[in-house]
DNA sequence: TATTGTTATACTCTATAACTATA
DNA sequence: TATAGTTATAGAGTATAACAATA
């Protein structure tokens, strides 16, 4: 129990706060996961501050380099989004010049999306910092945990609800 | 390349689109962390769907629990929010009943944190149910992926930028 | 002067529903 | 009738800054 035998109280913010007790929550997946994934993103975005490109930007240059003419259907799915979501963040990327809708002959209601020649330079900067950010979590593991990891979370993401 | 030999094409839906290729970004643990996070929130969501008690307002009720009297500041810190963050989830919490703030003699700026008997009761049918999506999360992994899974996430929590 | 918590505000991301244009 | 994508809109969650009360 925490020490109150006198009126002397602790008045540097130095002294740790006592961290709390997380109790059955700090053993669940959901917790962790959460925890982590958010501590991944602050990490994340001080790697891309600069940038400006933050959120699924960088994940969706990188699929349309990947996969190269998809639709806005397809990435929705492969991110799991909407495409009415999608919508804003491809404006974006469009006005900035880093991708191309194109309306192909065969089916005039959907979009192929391409890199331009800056959004695939673009799109190797982003890499590079994203990269950087990676080896930053690396420094915090094994290589063998984070080959474990990565195995455990797509299972995770691949056993959950199609849903559909 | 896809075949565009002749005119036919896919019609049926049941064909399923031909999954994305990943490249890079499948081999990393940011984007791997953030498809498992949100799978993960997904089947939480369903758990507690009837309850209207989501995201963070669960961790809350669990860390109060845990550490009765904690203050709102500290309770901010555990779960990384600013305060001002924290009053609306809070005012919820309370205009429910469930959750107690009470001015300490002993500095009249903060709040004490508790649960009412409400709470207690409300914290332990929620617990119930996402317990259950723990062990939802749990059959798509093994016993010993589940202990280093957790051990991995918190080394990664922990490690990232005190940054305060 | 510093700290706890609240308010006002603004921003981002998200999905639902209604719409268009194609098929 | 069904599909690809857009628009309008609403909801949740977040942080920043200014503020009041207290230390």
């Amino acid at each position: 129990m925490p020490a109150k035998t006198s009126k002397r109280r602790i008045t540097t913010s130095a002294e740790s706060p006592p961290p709390l007790n997380l109790g059955w929550l700090g053993g669940t997946i959901g917790f962790n996961l959460r925890i982590a994934q958010e501590a991944s993103v602050r990490t994340y975005l001080r790697s891309v501050a600069d940038t400006g490109t933050l959120q699924w930007r960088f994940a969706i240059l990188a699929l349309i380099n990947e996969n190269p003419g998809l639709t806005q259907a397809a990435l929705g799915k492969a991110i799991k989004r909407d495409t009415s979501s999608l919508t804003p963040a491809l404006d974006d990327l469009c006005n900035r010049g880093l991708v191309t809708r194109i309306r192909p002959e065969h089916d005039r209601r959907s979009y192929e999306l391409r890199l331009t020649a800056r959004g695939k330079t673009t799109m190797e900067q982003l890499k590079a910092k994203v990269q950087a950010h990676e080896e930053e979590l690396d420094r915090l593991i094994t290589k063998d945990q984070r080959t474990r990891l990565i195995q455990t979370l797509r299972q995770i993401a691949a056993g959950i609800s199609p849903e559909e």
